[in-house]
RNA sequence: GCUAGCGUAGCUCAACGGUAGAGCACCUGAUUUGUAAUCAGGUGGUUGAGGGUUCGAUUCCCUCCGCUAGCUCCA
């Protein structure tokens, strides 16, 4: 019999048990329960498998399937055992890694080289009936360990050549595990539930798509098949709602169903039509912006759309961004070029005359539309295209002045942001990257200023060490939609680039030249991609003061039209946007098309008592049927609902 | 750009080597309707484009364009 350890528990209760205990035999000497949710243990903050003996004395806890990390235990297995289906099916298939996910979509991803074998979107139901039958089974992982030699000669044994790319890069000294279940071996770190049986039944394998081998675009393209697992069957259909629930808000299928927008390739592939309806959500997104800038002390300037290739040498776009630049155009034998972004143009400005440090700061707003040419592939609907309006600002400030503007567009973005019915933020900070231009004690200052401005925020951020761009660090701001998916739309950067290319100054109070900092800011980002994200966040059904159309007036008969007509007429000179439906259809049809297919927030019947007495039965899309108003209450509960942009 | 897949009427889909069909939408007519689909009739497609194989191509092959899922990229 092994030495007794003691184990501390999370409780501060104490076990006596043999050395040599595995984690699986102390949960179950804790209790069944325990024992059957456990899928790992935490040794000493060390999370680990439960197959593994305990060796000393340790505190611990288990680590159960539902938890965040017990989840990741689950989906790492989960792959294994797909890795293993996949084999069945492609015997000659090789693995490269299979790793768990924190994505709202994914769960769990294999990357396998399938040579002349490809598998199909049909081939999945196969995978996942196999993994059934290898969950069925309730394999034992089982854990080895092996020196270099050996582990490269059981993986060449194995054919797995990108497993043997894996072994060469692990560190002298480092141990090289294997996981077993069955047949099926797998180099891997580890930990793992103790049997294939722990995965249940909540699993499923979802979608195929490419993936380059290390991450490389010059190296293989693998397959990677994308699965997900859950504690129980029931999280698993959950997840399979909210998929259903994301389909549903697709900006792109309601673009088409509610005829907001459309890209099509006779225009060229990521181009945006902006249709009546959307263009009047856009309407007011840009009239809102625009009241809003001119109230918090921005001045608004325009600028083209194309420019000398001078410029774009001079700003620097050219040396680094001429992969993602439109060619050019001939205009009289010189080089023009479409503008990628507005700063360079609004630099010029600046530079249109001498600048005192008494007009300083300046800070000038463009919604500019920018042209970038993006890889055929990574454009989506509306979120990634080729040609785009920015809600650009660029702020030329005195250094004494940095911190104080930095602090003011970090509440204005968020003040912006508010007002569209967003309310959950992640902040990010990126800082200087190994590559960088302008000064040291610069970045240092701009950075601490930054993060000044978001620790008086007392919002959560996360630093992203060396993200920064080369020439400035920033703050980006993602929004989480009511799906929980997060969506970055704003940007705070510094510049230390642009007023050094192109020798920005102004006239200090000694007379002298002094260098101003300049910022570069975005709110919404692209009104492109702001749009979709606020298709998705409101499932189309735009609320009160961007709905295209507020209200729908409905004639139950013919002799009720005039009134639809008129009470509609009446309510559109008051400035709201409201039409009649005089349509000889039922009123079942009526309310069914605008408020459920078309979305409009209210609609109000117009019959014979409402035609008696000068009123409407209104109902709205949410709240359901709201009663009978007069004319004049109608109107004055749109307009309430508008201004509280509600 | 890369891998895989897809492209048939405005939308959702059928036909899969033998000159393209349904539902919804749209138009017309009937119905005059009280809160999630009234009935009938009709219009509508050189099957993304071009080329090839074939007696014959929506169907098979190639190129291009576009779209989708990821990967890479994202000032």
């Amino acid at each position: 019999m092994n030495e007794p350890i003691k184990i501390t528990l999370p409780d501060g209760s104490v076990r006596e048990l043999p050395a040599g205990t595995t984690g699986l035999e102390l949960a179950e000497s804790i209790g069944r329960g325990l024992a059957r949710a456990a899928v790992g243990i935490r040794v000493d903050g060390v999370v680990q498998g439960l197959q593994i003996p305990l060796g000393s004395d340790c505190r611990i806890e288990i680590v159960k399937r539902d938890s965040e990390e017990g989840l990741e235990i689950l989906r790492h297995s989960a792959a294994h055992v797909m890795a293993d289906a996949v084999k069945r099916l492609r015997p000659g298939a090789k693995l490269w890694k299979g790793p768990a996910i924190h994505d709202p979509r994914y769960g769990f991803y294999y990357d396998i080289d399938l040579g002349d074998r490809p598998l199909a979107q049909e081939d999945l139901p196969e995978i996942e009936r196999l993994m059934g039958e290898i969950v069925g089974k309730d394999l034992p992982f089982v854990r080895e360990e092996l020196d270099r030699d050996r582990a490269t000669a059981l993986m060449r044994a194995h054919g797995e050549d990108y497993k043997l790319a894996t072994i060469s890069k692990i560190p002298a000294g480092d141990t090289i595990s294997f996981y077993r279940s069955g047949d099926f071996v797998d180099l891997c770190k580890g930990p793992h539930v103790p049997s294939t049986g722990r995965i249940g039944k909540g699993f499923a394998v979802l979608s195929l798509a490419g993936a380059y081998f290390e991450n490389d675009a010059s190296k293989a393209m693998l397959t990677r098949i994308y699965g997900h697992a859950f504690a129980d069957e029931k999280a698993m259909a959950q997840h399979r709602h909210w998929l259903d629930e994301a389909k549903k808000r697709d900006h792109r299928r309601l673009g088409v169903d509610l005829d907001l927008f459309s890209t099509m390739g006779e225009l060229g592939a990521g181009l945006v039509l902006w249709h009546p309806k959307g263009g009047f959500v856009r309407h007011k997104i840009e009239e809102f912006w625009r009241q809003e800038h001119l109230a918090g002390g921005y001045d608004i300037v325009y600028s083209p759309h194309i420019a000398r290739a001078d410029l774009w040498r001079t700003s620097g776009h050219l040396e680094f961004y001429k992969d993602s630049m439109f060619k050019g155009l001939d205009v009289d034998g010189a080089d023009y070029l479409l503008k990628p972004m507005n700063c360079p143009f609004h630099v010029q400005i600046y530079k249109s005359r001498r600048r005192s440090y008494r007009d300083l700061p300046f800070r000038w707003a463009e919604l500019g539309t920018v042209y970038r040419y993006e890889d055929a592939g990574a454009l989506h609907g509306l979120m990634r295209v080729r040609g785009f309006t920015q809600d650009d600002a660029h702020l030329f400030v005195r250094p004494d002045q940095l911190e104080s503007e930095i602090e003011r567009v970090l509440h204005f973005i968020l003040h912006i942001l508010r007002a569209f019915g967003f309310s959950e933020f992640e902040m990010n900070l990126s800082t200087r990257p190994a590559k960088y231009v302008g000064h040291l004690a610069d970045w240092e200052r701009a950075e601490n200023a930054l993060r000044i401005a978001l620790e008086k925020l007392a919002l959560p951020f996360q630093v992203d060490a060396g993200g920064g761009a080369f020439y400035g660090p920033k703050i980006d701001v993602k929004i989480k939609d009511c799906l929980g998916r997060s969506w970055q739309c704003s940007t705070l950067q510094l510049d230390f680039n642009l007023p050094e290319r192109f020798d920005l100054e102004f006239v200090d109070a000694q007379g002298g030249r002094t260098r101003p900092y300049m910022l570069h800011r975005a709110l919404l980002g692209s009104l492109e991609r702001f749009f979709g994200v606020l298709i998705e966040h409101h499932g189309g059904a735009f609320p009160m003061w961007l709905a295209p159309v507020q209200a729908v007036v409905l004639s139950v008969g013919d002799r009720h039209a005039e009134f639809a007509r008129r009470v509609a007429a009446e309510l559109v000179e008051q400035g709201l946007r409201v039409v009649a439906d005089v349509s000889a259809e039922k009123v079942g049809a009526k309310v069914r098309h605008h408020l459920f297919e078309e979305k409009v927030p209210m609609v109000a019947v117009a019959g014979d008592a409402e035609l008696a007495s000068g009123s409407l039965a209104v109902r709205d899309r949410k709240s359901g049927d709201i009663g009978t108003l007069t004319v004049a209450e109608f109107g004055q509960r749109l307009r309430t609902l508008t201004a509280a942009r509600g």
